[in-house]
DNA sequence: CCCATGTGAGACATCTTTGTCTCACAGCGG
DNA sequence: CCGCTGTGAGACAAAGATGTCTCACATGGG
């Protein structure tokens, strides 16, 4: 059968080109096709073959993301522990991703009046639990809204990977600063 | 003197499209010339007059949002007082920038090769050196270096002006939500 | 009134990116 | 050896954005 050989070759040289792309786009968003094909060492033709299109790339990675900080988001395991402790889990987690969630973070600024990806909707639902479990728990403030520090999240996780990837910040520290910066504050804590 | 009537009229329209580019590329970060034009209320042919192309154009921007940042950093005083209190008038100061400066972060992180304006890296020292005196006066802590808490800023600042112009935080809490993410953090802080 | 200046509208060529197509070639199985 | 499949290279047209240019018009000062 020939099927077998296709579908396999082709899924696993899909996965290629994908991770291939969202390495390139992470750097520079405005890549062309050629550029993205290029950078994964094929042609044109073949990357067309994969993806009809830029917008079928896109939304590709989009749901490759989406994947990524699903399974992030289960690894971490928010529902068990001190949320202080599940949110350090989650950054730790779905650091390896942040670059391309960075990527698409911005891409979908673009967005403003379609659709809204309902993956993106369904994580959004299930950071804020976590912030708002914390609250309950007595863990966290709560005037600061679930929503938001769920966005905000996402704006250190973007800025601490362009931090990183311009060598401002070292990537060792990714995690600590993140989680530091978001549960704790600048400011220092009076010894208690 | 028909030089002056020029110069006057050029320098009003001049700034009035370039803040007219400023809402909506804030926006549409995409915006086509024609796009920018027709917000400012004037023609291509006139768009082309005051900037020679998009680059002079988002050039000009830049210099606007630097310059924007700069007042907004001198009217809030870095040098007085505790540092907590000069870091919240800076968030303050620099909301009404907020928008502009988002567009600006996102859109440097194209220009990773080019030179880097000399005037972000003033405003980075200037930013960072309130931090660093917050350290030093031992407000701040130490485990969070000067930059990461000026990228984290800036990050949070770009977080939050997406979030209000979608509606998921209320503009009002603006500067709050900024302000006590950055220097409270989430964690619930012990009753002293 | 007349003219200079700035403007809008639009035509136009150019450039870049995109999407499609064709063709030749290499690899692999039968 | 033959044929099938996937690929690379390249040509091609289409679309979109940009930059330049011309021309008509309005307006305001002399």
């Amino acid at each position: 059968m020939s099927h077998m050989g296709y579908s396999c070759l082709m899924a696993l040289d899909r996965d290629h080109v994908l991770r291939s792309a969202a390495t390139l786009l992470t750097r520079k968003s405005t890549a062309t096709m050629d550029e993205v094909a290029r950078a994964a060492g094929i042609s044109r033709a073949t990357l067309h073959r994969h993806f009809a299109g830029r917008d079928a790339l896109v939304r590709a990675l989009e749901a490759l993301g989406i994947e990524e900080c699903e399974a992030a988001l289960d690894a971490a395991r928010l529902d068990e522990g001190p949320a202080t402790d599940a949110v350090h889990r989650l950054v730790r987690e779905i650091e390896p991703a942040a670059g391309l969630l960075a990527f698409l973070y911005t891409e979908n600024q673009l967005f403003e009046g379609e659709v809204q990806n309902q993956g993106w909707t369904r994580l959004d639902d299930r950071i804020a639990a976590l912030f708002r479990r914390g609250q309950q728990t007595g863990e966290f403030r709560i005037d600061l809204t679930p929503a938001w520090l769920t966005e905000a999240l996402y704006g250190l996780l973007a800025s601490a990977a362009w931090a990183v990837s311009e060598g401002r910040v070292a990537r060792k520290d990714f995690t600590h600063m993140i989680v530091e910066l978001l549960l704790g504050g600048a400011r220092r804590r009076e010894e208690s």
